[in-house]
DNA sequence: TTGATCTCCATAAAATCCCATGTTACCAAA
DNA sequence: TTTGGTAACATGGGATTTTATGGAGATCAA
């Protein structure tokens, strides 16, 4: 069983704010003990939201669990993993309600471009993932050299 | 079943000083072996209350039973972490009655934001929440390298 | 008796479940 | 290499349940 995000794919998103996940990121999460799915804005504050399963989370909450609750690291971080996450359960035809809150970060209205990235995939307006593709294969072309082989 | 806290809401908080627990975090708290919420101040400080179920209040009093009940740290821990907890019973719908106390804490007038932090959440005015948030995700993108990405 | 607290009931909105349909991918037999 | 059948997938709409919230009495305490 296949246990990493790859591919892409254009989905509509309904009036309920209801968007299949492409069904080869399904078979990933539906891997796991636990066949959840995980939303959190894109750490670095792209337009985007970031998508994964549970083992992905516990190892976020686990690195969290061992920071110090009460410094202002965890504050952040904390702010981010599990408070601007959010938990959402597949229906019985593999589609989720994605919050307006992330729908808003990422200016989706009625189609959502899913693309995988190993560990997590992103969700983008599909005309903005357009525009920082070409940068984004330039950076690649240029960066062949680090892939640790 | 998840067992840590993620997610945000904004609720009503009526004239009886009501509030419902937001659904996700009544889940975690109805997961564990005694469903019960502990609400505490914010260790720090910080005009907010912290959330959380039994095990985890049960950690903080192994801690403290670790500590030197004669030393003023003790006095004061544990006069946060059980002086001025109090238990709620959430009634049939949810909701817990706030007291009073903690209110004035966090500046809670009619509405109180309730923020997931893996272990615990926390319960700020949403507006005094509002303010610290643009600070935390600085802080967070300064520091993402020390998550498992 | 006057608050304060608790129990119970009511309701609107939102989230979730359930069933239906068109389309595409896949496979096998002629 | 076509043709027909089957399964998987994306999507739509309606019904049902959960959630958040408001308020009316009952109960208790000072």
């Amino acid at each position: 069983m296949l246990k990493f995000f790859s591919s892409s794919a254009t989905n509509k998103v309904d009036a309920k704010g209801r968007v299949s996940i492409p069904a080869p990121f399904r078979k990933v999460l539906q891997g796991e003990a636990s066949p959840v799915l995980f939303l959190m804005p894109e750490v670095r504050g792209l337009p985007a939201v970031e998508g994964f399963g549970q083992s992905h989370f516990e190892k976020l909450a686990d690195a969290l669990s061992q920071m110090n609750p009460l410094s202002p690291e965890y504050d952040a971080l904390a702010d981010v993993v599990a408070g601007q996450a959010h938990q959402l359960p597949l229906d019985d035809t593999g589609r989720i309600v994605m919050p307006e809150a992330f729908r808003e970060l990422a200016g989706i209205t009625d189609s959502a471009y899913f693309v995988g990235r190993i560990n997590t995939f992103q969700i983008w307006n599909p005309d903005k993932y357009e525009a920082v593709k070409a940068q984004r294969r330039e950076t690649a072309v240029a960066n062949f050299d680090k892939l640790p082989w």
